[in-house]
DNA sequence: ACCTGAACACCGTTCAAGT
DNA sequence: ACCTGAACACCGTTCAAGT
């Protein structure tokens, strides 16, 4: 029963998406099949093929559109000292993880063969959300090279998320998440006040 | 053509580990089959599940060696200042990382679908790596407790981690190995700078 | 042009049957 | 008791055939 355009491939493509994602939410990581997407958009597995190059392909603009939320709860972060903003930046970031846990893992999970490259309009999207930390650097240190305030900001943020995945790799019941919080305050207050006191590098 | 107990079933899964850890080593994380281990070893599937649960089991085991090489290499450091020791454990750990980069990164791949409980033999070996860590947080601050020291620790080496994770996922390319080395030394100076200054917590 | 659905190659896992 | 190997259920992906 071939149901020729009854929508078209741009909404395939978005309905695919639509459902690729709830099933990321609600079942987790594991339970993606191209199957289950079809049947829950009534289509059958080779229109998916229509949309989208694989299952790698589709998963990257899954991806994106969760950078794209982690980036949007960024931006709501209240605005105050750099110190302060930096911090909440970080709880915020694990506050997300932790309460879109599936999808969060989903962008973290092993990648791309070696051959594959990173698109660059998802590299975009994986810049916007350290620009948004990097903002308050700049604040905090005007006068340092963007390379160095770059750094800086890769540096911590790369380490708050290594808080984030091991806390939720290793023993969600050991380490609590009032647990977590407390060790991502611990990072980012110890390392911005070892950072502030060598004001350079 | 059965070859009766031609090995003995401990011989037989030290031949299933060792075969299973040079496919990783070799070809990666995506490569590991069971026909490929049977393949290699000169045995059929069936036999591996003489000896291990599953895959999953397997793996696990796989991870555990990986996790004693990583401690293994972690107390060669020298034994100097206690800020030098761990910014050289920080170094050693990245440079296993990136030394051994498909065994490092099985054990960090996520795992277990929730249900799967982790077994203490395994825990035990993960506490031993962030022992060696924990004894220079001792040396530096003894008369903290146990669980500041220990809560140090785990935030510091989790942020360690993660710049490995990041510099790995991301762009191997764009962050060479010096850069990444960089920021590890940044984010332990800086750490550990922040930590002594407010000496408790 | 759009879509189907059977087929393909390839997984992990099981288990009746052999020695 | 040890081991085989065929079978099962389930993957992602392709493509000739239909409308």
């Amino acid at each position: 029963m071939a149901r020729r355009s009854e929508h078209s491939l741009e909404e395939l493509k978005a309905m695919v998406l639509d459902a690729a994602e709830s099933i990321i939410i609600e079942e987790g990581f594991s339970a993606l099949k191209v199957r289950k997407i079809a049947v829950a958009i009534g289509y059958t597995v080779g229109s998916i093929y229509m949309v989208f190059a694989n299952m790698a392909d589709l998963v990257m603009h899954i991806n994106a559109r969760t950078l794209d939320a982690i980036a949007a709860q960024l931006e709501q972060v209240q605005d105050c000292s750099a110190e302060q903003s930096i911090e909440s930046l970080a709880v915020t970031y694990f506050s997300y993880a932790s309460q879109n846990f599936n999808r969060w893992c989903k962008v973290f999970e092993y990648r791309l063969p070696a051959d594959a490259e990173i698109p660059d309009w998802y590299q975009e999207k994986v810049d916007n959300v350290f620009a948004l930390v990097e903002e308050r650097f700049a604040e905090l240190a005007p006068e340092l090279s963007e390379d160095l305030r770059k750094r800086a900001t890769r540096t911590l943020w790369s380490g708050v998320h290594g808080i984030c995945v091991l806390s939720v790799t290793g023993k969600q019941d050991k380490a609590g998440i009032k647990d977590v919080e407390e060790m991502i305050v611990l990072l980012v207050r110890n390392f911005m006040r070892g950072w502030i006191a060598c004001s350079n590098k």
